[in-house]
DNA sequence: GACCTGCTGCGGGATG
């Protein structure tokens, strides 16, 4: 989307309208003119009355475009309490924005206070007997305020004239974005005045919702202040490298005698990254690592100083913020290899290339990455993928020969040209949420009756699609023996029962998400180890795991204990598994129009090139264009070239009808069956496909969010059958298509 | 064999 650039008096008149105090600081900062979202901003917040949403690329002055209208039009404030609230979801960035927004509050004589877990105390005293300016916060310290010091919150944030949310896409999906719109909702209820909120975003995503996130009761009347596309020239490039024949892990830190694929990846960017700051990203902490100790050690072979990086959750922060400091200052040349760590919009100046290892999975993080290359004007933003294949042995996978990496990642490239960003998929933490803030909205208010809690958490916004007989299933749970979350007094009153006490009352309260939660797979009473599962298991389902296939025996939720009893059969594939990041329905359609098609993409170096023409070839000879069902030694995949939120549906429909099964990123295996069983079942799907509320039987671990232990089960199944319909009514077709494709 | 994000209140001791 194109904006045409303002005429020169309109740029004019935005800036004389800004504060003048404002506008001297501005000569000060020796800025020539105001960018055009800026100019944009300043219009749309000073002369509406709606919600803004900013929409630019990082570092195009999102921050500034918000804070300069909005500080001209609190100037004049005398009322006591915060005027403006800024809420970001990393504590980093809370310090990033405090740094610029600090010199220049205090020009103007507006109090600025950061509001994390590891701010200053002192100031925060000082913000309490003395509530004025800006308050910069984290979602998870607006809960902790609500909860411990209600009457303060009300004090303090029952005024304010403006909420901003910065990086409003990372709220646009998962349980904290519901969490924080709760969060808003009821700082909007203290005081009875609803703050006007301006959302700061990237160019990704779906505008239209992040509007509606924004004001769920008015999406339509959101003033969206989108940058002009002035998207750097981008240049691409695709490298392939293959690992040996007998590579036991591909990401082994050290591999005794040989090379690996990624002791050659370590070499091209040792060469051609040195000198310069640049990111790498490793799509796991222990690849990162095995990367960053490459480097290191060619750095030191090599007598020069290491200029190379880690950079992840498992980190500590000193490390990590020694890295960004360095990368920021541009003293020293500085590559970070980092997992998703440094996607978000902590400052880290700019960098001369983007490298990832791995295909992309996610387009929108994908464009997420890019962003932080040729961020000033004129530079091309330079983006490395390097992919890596296995040999292909003649008793292997026959998917392996398709090259699916390489494949994947020229799907990448083709859908980010496409400008194409995955949609956020509709969202299964709801009662999680729901009642979280029901324990939350009680230790507030002491306790309520239980329709006006049920207005209170679920009265508008995106928890009110929890219906109301939803939450008298979930109260009379909470209520429960068991649970012991909340009691009724005689009058009605809900309150806080003994474990709702000993809930609301510990630090872990706070955030509405849990640490990763791991799995321990268990087989004869010996534990194997553990891995974190994100999609459906059943039992009867095949995971792979220490170099082995395991079928799942049995499943206890509770416990989240994986029995599993070892599975002879086949090869484990040579590609990835679902452990992943789910990928997109799109994404696997390009996979298979990238190997049905003949034009070679420039972007591919000469191995890369070479593997999709071996892959083509295979796609070929095993006439993939015509069947979609293949025999793989005892076991059959089943090729739909969809995402993975359908395959796994897919794959519980074979389940529910007794076949085992595991999912791929393009179809789905059958384990021990042939292609004429495989096809006669797809065939009897497509004559009559079970109901998702049939197929929600099969799936075992229901309860991945914090609070699901809580819910009861049923509630939880309609949760997951409601964000599946779409999968659901594309079941028979897919299933038709696959047994007429059946060779 | 994905990854990431957050945290109060209090008491004790050191420091200015």
């Amino acid at each position: 989307m194109t904006s045409s650039p303002p005429s020169g008096s309109d740029r004019q008149s935005a800036f004389d309208r800004l504060d003048p105090e404002i506008r001297r600081w501005i000569w000060e900062q020796k800025w020539e003119e105001l960018r055009d979202v800026q100019d944009r901003a300043i219009s749309a917040v000073l002369d509406g009355s709606s919600d803004v949403l900013i929409a630019a690329a990082t570092a195009a002055g999102k921050t500034e475009a918000a804070f300069l209208p909005i500080l001209t039009a609190t100037a004049g404030r005398k009322e006591r309490g915060f005027s403006v609230l800024y809420v970001s979801p990393l504590k980093a960035l809370i310090n990033d924005q405090f740094r610029r927004l600090d010199q220049l509050c205090e020009r103007l004589g507006v109090d600025t206070v950061r509001w994390h877990g590891d701010a200053p105390q002192s100031a925060k005293d000082r913000a309490r007997r003395n509530p004025r300016g800006v308050m910069l916060i984290t979602p998870e310290s607006i809960e902790a305020m609500l909860v411990r010091r209600p009457g303060e919150a009300k004090a303090m944030l029952g005024s304010m004239d403006f909420v901003v949310i910065d990086e409003l896409h990372a709220f646009m999906r998962g349980p904290r974005g519901l969490h924080l719109a709760s969060l808003l909702r009821r700082l909007d209820a203290l005081g009875g005045k609803r703050a006007r909120r301006v959302g700061l975003s990237a160019t990704i995503g779906d505008l239209h919702k992040a509007a509606a996130w924004l004001s769920p009761h008015a999406p339509s009347s959101v003033a969206i202040v989108q940058s002009g596309s002035d998207a750097p020239e981008l240049r691409l490039q695709i490298r392939a490298y293959v690992d040996p024949v007998d590579t036991e892990d591909p990401d082994a830190l050290e591999v005794d005698g040989k090379s690996i694929a990624l002791d050659h990846i370590a070499d091209h960017i040792f060469e051609n990254l040195r000198g310069s700051n640049n990111l790498v990203f490793g799509g796991s902490r222990r690849r990162v690592e095995a990367v960053a100790d490459r480097l290191r050690a060619r750095s030191e072979r090599a007598d020069v100083p290491n200029e190379f990086f880690p950079h992840h959750g498992s980190l500590s922060k000193e490390l990590r913020e020694e890295l960004e400091a360095r990368l920021k200052s541009s003293e020293l040349p500085t590559t970070g290899i980092a997992t998703t760590t440094l996607e978000l919009g902590i400052d880290i100046g700019s960098v001369k290339s983007v490298a990832q290892i791995g295909a992309p999975r996610s387009i929108a993080s994908l464009r997420q990455r890019l962003g932080r290359s040729g961020r000033r004007q004129g530079v091309p933003a330079v983006l490395r993928i390097y992919v890596r294949e296995r040999t292909v042995r003649l008793d292997g996978d026959p998917l392996d020969s398709l090259r699916l990496e390489v494949v994947r990642a020229a799907a990448a490239i083709r859908l980010l040209l496409e400008k194409f960003v995955e949609p956020q998929s509709p969202e299964g933490a709801v009662a999680t949420v729901v009642l979280h803030q029901t324990l939350s909205v009680i230790t507030q208010v002491g306790g309520d009756r239980a329709d006006r809690l049920y207005e209170a958490v679920c009265g508008a916004g995106p928890l009110s699609t929890f219906p109301k007989q939803d939450y008298v299933t979930l109260l009379r749970a909470m209520a429960s023996p068991e649970a012991g979350l909340v009691e009724q007094a005689p009058d009605g009153t809900v309150m806080l029962g003994r474990n709702g006490e000993r809930l609301t009352s510990g630090r872990d309260f706070y955030a509405i998400f849990s640490t990763d939660q791991e799995w321990r797979l268990v087989t004869a009473g010996r534990t194997l180890g553990t891995m974190p599962i994100s999609n459906p298991v059943g039992v009867g389902g095949i995971v792979s795991f220490a170099g082995q296939r395991w079928k799942i025996v049995a499943v206890d939720d509770a416990a989240k204990v994986i029995e599993v009893a070892r599975h002879a059969s086949g090869k484990i594939p040579k590609f990835d598994g679902v452990a992943n990041e789910p990928v997109h329905d799109l994404l696997s359609e390009r996979m298979r129009d990238i190997l049905a098609s003949d034009d070679m993409p420039a972007y591919l170096d000469a191995n890369a090139a070479a593997y999709l023409l071996e892959g083509r070839q295979a796609f070929r000879d095993m006439e993939l264009d015509r069947t979609r069902v293949l025999r793989a030694g005892r076991d059959t995949h089943v090729l739909t070239w969809t995402g993975t939120e359908m395959n796994s549906v897919l794959a519980l429909a074979l389940a529910s009808a007794g076949l085992e099964c595991s999912v791929l990123d393009i179809g789905v295996t059958v384990v021990d069956a042939s292609p004429v069983e495989v096809a006669g079942m797809l065939g009897q799907i497509a004559a009559a496909p079970p109901s998702l509320e049939d197929l929600s039987e099969f799936v075992m671990n229901l309860r991945t969010e914090k609070y699901d232990d809580y819910v009861p089960e049923g509630l939880l199944r309609r949760t997951w059958v409601a964000a599946r319909r779409d999968e659901s009514l594309r079941l028979r077709d897919l299933a038709s298509l696959l047994c007429r494709d059946q060779g």
